[in-house]
RNA sequence: CGCGGGGUGGAGCAGUCUGGCAGCUCGUCGGGCUCAUAACCCGAAGGUCGGAGGUUCAAAUCCUUCCCCCGCAA
């Protein structure tokens, strides 16, 4: 960006808050962002009204140009994409876009497409790294660029950079500060490449490849008959979607946040009502539920849950 | 017009169908008791029942209309 030389031309193609942040971070760090990808509007919210993606959003407050193509894969449609961008970038960045890129989009940029991935490749390739991270009880977690490649999440490692998940951490809270490092790398990344600095991509390795399927609302449902601590781990990663769901009786009950206990008994069983929460039993130790919700209504903390939803020690929650 | 729930003292709710003294759990304040795991007992304060209009002897409740909130769904 010195010395005549024109600024590096940024394509971005993302969709959610996760990707929006990244994008917020190179408009902000003043990089030429000629065009930006995101999925079309969809029905969303209350009203079912078109709604347009985070992505989108931003983009349109920057007055940066949109394409929304509901398919990359077909050629007539790629084509069509590709044209209406113009010159290419240099560099497109991808960040949880949603749709496979095929060879000639990869092959598009200078210097090809960047990813930003939210876990420490090659663990956790796929839809749902954050929300599998929590729930599998990993200890760290963290971000990494690639270089794209054909496969889902195989190419070349540039950055990586690790952070704790805590024992409170939600994929709500973790979300956030790995979309806020994600932004902070791939500026720092761009910076490189802009300055024509050429950036070593390291293989992934061989060993340690996981994949994190998507969450379906099935996984969501409690088996009280599972150690508490991985219920647990379920309730956090759930958090804010699709949120771990237990019955009582004929009611389904969103379980929001919770604590481990040592206390045991009969799993899905009450042992205890507390100030700060409902005790129930697991199928080892059990669970002190301090934020639930019931149908229709917002999560509450235990006890205002408690004054309109009597509980009594002793009562179950139903075994799936 | 995607489906559905709701607005009642500070919080959460019942009451509305079938109109008839505004109630429950909690919190707050005062007093008492007591070392029992939501401590307990007694007492008190605090509400134009979301707004407007209508029906009626009488409206939280029935009718009309407006405003606001939330869940599903993604």
């Amino acid at each position: 960006m010195t010395g005549g030389r024109e600024p590096l031309r940024v394509a971005f193609a993302g969709t959610p808050e996760f990707a929006a942040c990244a994008l917020g971070a190179i408009v902000e760090a003043g990089f030429c962002v000629p065009v930006v990808l995101t999925q079309p509007d969809r029905p969303a919210g209350r009203g079912m009204k078109l709604t347009a993606s985070a992505v989108k959003q931003l983009a349109q407050t920057h007055n940066l140009p949109v394409l929304q193509p509901v398919s990359l894969r077909d050629e007539a449609q790629r084509a069509a994409t590709l044209a209406a961008c113009g010159d290419a970038p240099d560099v497109l960045v991808v960040a949880a876009y949603g749709l496979l890129l095929p060879q000639a989009v990869l092959d598009w940029p200078r210097l090809g497409c960047i990813n930003i991935h939210a876990s420490l490749l090659p663990r956790w390739r796929g839809a749902a790294p954050i929300h599998r991270a929590i729930e599998a009880g990993d200890e760290r977690t963290g971000i990494t660029l690639m270089q794209m490649d054909a496969g889902l999440d195989t190419g070349a490692m540039l950055a990586r950079e690790s952070l704790d998940i805590g024992q409170d951490d939600t994929t709500a809270t973790l979300h956030d500060r790995l979309a806020a490092l994600g932004a902070r790398m791939i500026v720092e990344l761009l910076t490189r490449l802009a300055h024509g600095e050429t950036v070593p991509a390291t293989p992934q390795p061989a060993d340690g490849v996981t994949y994190a399927a998507k969450i379906s609302k099935a996984e969501a449902l409690l088996d009280w008959r599972r150690p508490a601590r991985e219920l647990h781990r379920a309730i956090r990663a759930f958090t804010p979607f699709p949120a771990a769901l237990a019955h009582f009786g004929d009611t389904p009950i969103k379980l929001w946040r919770a604590q481990l206990c040592a206390e045991s008994g009969a799993p899905g069983t009450i042992l205890a009502i507390r100030k700060e929460g409902v005790q129930v039993a697991c199928g080892e130790g059990s669970l002190l539920i301090q934020e639930l919700q019931k149908p229709g209504s917002r999560r509450l903390p235990a006890h205002e849950f408690l004054a309109g939803f009597p509980l009594t020690v002793g009562q179950t929650f139903l075994l799936p």
